[in-house]
DNA sequence: CTAGGGTTAG
């Protein structure tokens, strides 16, 4: 048989796959077989990114297997797209295992490990690829922009992610819609809204995931006024909105408290876009009604999910039972979180801190020392803080800390300045029975003053300051951080595990409801 | 007259 059948089979192969064709590229490959026709490894990597996309990790390895038995598994294309295969079907430690033996590396095989562990959840390991990358001479191209962008985004690595957008301008890559919409996303993660938004605007096109990004950014930053406006531009500009693009104007209907607004999207998403909510959209409606107090309509929305509630769904209402003090229905929330997952560690703490809310000391206690027992422990709150281009993290009442007596120090007179201004401290959110001045205490050494007071330190007047703290912001704290912006007459933004607050002033952009 | 990698998600 001539080689040039091979070619012209391969050729019509990759037109249906690359149009999304996928069974009748795969009934290609079948028919293959009928004219003796062996499929080489042009057949292979045109037809693994089929598999990938169905995370059908059964066929992939079948074709791996193939690739092996005929030699062909050191080819490079083969082996950035098994690498993309496994990576897509949540085995990326086999990923990995492909690219280390992989003979001869190009920059399409470094993308495809750095995109796989990124998406992966692997941040940290995603950025260490790209800097081995770079240490090989291998020249990031557009889609190692757009493929790492994300992980400076979760990890909110504001500098990494800067230096990166000077690479992508000096490339010529910012017109790249990938790239906009990762950058832009990027900023908006680690808090810089109006950079974003100016990435946002200077777009030639928009896109439902620049568009998707860009209303979430807003949501997240709490200007659910202009993430709801944006919605509505998207709309205008006949971008059909998904999933995501409700989820996110539905966060922002979320943290502004706009319940009747969320109610219109949520029914309008179905009605209108034929779209079936997902369990964020629950989270995110429930969430709502449960901040608002309604948590009996919250629990009833709940429990008549089509698809049966998750845990996380659950776990937003028992916060807001924590929060409204309703120990009666946290209990029967939590036994449903315990019926999916009995070693449910959020939902254990919650409880305990919704019986320590109702000052019901001893049932909190008793259930901490169940938890210990089940060997559970809590995750300490920590916050961080960039300065110079290097993260530093405080941990509540740390005195191990190289900086502690200086930023003791610094507190000691920020709290009276605060105290000359009217601060009160409110210790009705410090849930240990414990007295009075060692509550105060507790509050002195939370966390994100810690790295607050330390940045005030370390950089010039007038710098922004920006937090980010893994737990909920403490309402003292909030208090207190609203004192201190004014009395240092700085911007500070701290992002907590669901929002951003920037503080300016004296005020916060929240209005106080977070 | 042939092949592989990318952005949004409480």
């Amino acid at each position: 048989m001539p080689v040039s059948d091979l070619v012209s089979w391969n050729t019509v192969i990759v037109g249906l796959a690359r149009n999304g064709l996928y069974e009748e590229a795969l009934n290609i490959v079948r028919q293959m077989g009928n004219v003796n026709l062996k499929p080489d490894s042009f057949t292979l990597s045109s037809v693994l990114p089929i598999f990938a996309d169905y995370v059908d990790v059964i066929k992939g390895k079948e074709i791996h297997g193939y690739a092996i038995r005929h030699g062909l598994d050191a080819n490079v294309c083969i082996g950035s797209s098994l690498i993309n295969m496994y990576a897509k079907c949540a085995r990326v430690e086999d990923s990995h295992r492909l690219f280390c033996l992989l003979p001869v590396k190009d920059a399409i095989s470094w993308n495809s490990i750095i995109a796989g562990c990124v998406q992966n959840g692997l941040f940290d390991e995603g950025l260490k690829f790209f800097r081995q990358m770079l240490i090989a001479k291998i020249k990031p191209r557009h889609v190692s922009f757009s493929s790492i962008m994300p992980a400076c985004a979760h990890l909110t690595t504001l500098h990494l992610g800067k230096q990166l957008h000077g690479c992508i301008i000096r490339n010529g890559f910012d017109d790249n819609m990938f790239i906009a919409s990762s950058l832009l996303d990027m900023y908006a993660k680690c808090g810089n809204i109006r950079l974003a938004r100016c990435i946002f605007d200077k777009m030639d096109l928009h896109d439902i995931v620049s568009w998707t990004a860009v209303i979430m950014g807003n949501a997240l930053h709490g200007n659910a006024h202009d993430a709801i406006s944006l919605f509505e531009q998207m709309e205008k500009d006949g971008v059909k909105p998904n999933s995501v693009a409700f989820v996110a104007v539905l966060t922002a209907c979320s943290h502004a408290g706009l319940i009747d607004k969320a109610w219109s999207y949520f029914n309008s998403m179905t009605k209108d876009y034929g779209i079936a909510p997902s369990f964020e959209h629950y989270a995110a409606v429930a969430d709502l009604l449960g901040r608002a107090g309604k948590l009996q309509e919250a629990y009833e929305f709940i429990s008549n999910m089509h698809a049966g509630p998750t845990e996380n769904v659950w776990l937003t209402l028992l916060s807001a039972c924590r929060v409204h003090k309703n120990v009666e229905l946290a209990g029967k929330v939590a036994e449903k979180i315990f019926m999916i997952d009995p070693n449910n560690m959020g939902a254990y703490v919650i409880l305990s801190n919704t019986y320590a809310a109702a000052r019901r000391w001893k049932d909190a206690a008793s259930l901490r020392v169940f938890m210990r027992n089940k060997g559970m422990k809590k995750t300490p709150a920590c916050s961080w803080i960039e300065v110079k281009n290097k993260a530093y993290a405080f941990v509540a009442g740390d005195k191990s800390h190289p900086f502690y007596h200086r930023i003791n120090e610094a507190l000691k007179e920020l709290l009276e300045r605060m105290e000359q201004e009217g601060y009160v401290p409110d210790t009705k959110e410090v849930l240990h029975d414990v007295e009075e001045e060692q509550k105060k205490n507790l509050l002195y050494y939370h966390s994100e003053r810690l790295a607050i007071v330390f940045g005030i330190i370390c950089t010039p007047d007038g710098t922004t300051i920006r937090i980010i703290k893994n737990l909920r912001v403490c309402g003292d704290c909030h208090t207190a951080i609203k004192f201190i912006s004014k009395i240092v007459q700085r911007e500070i933004i701290v992002r907590d595990n669901s929002r951003f607050h920037h503080f300016e002033d004296g005020k916060c952009s929240c209005g106080d409801y977070w």
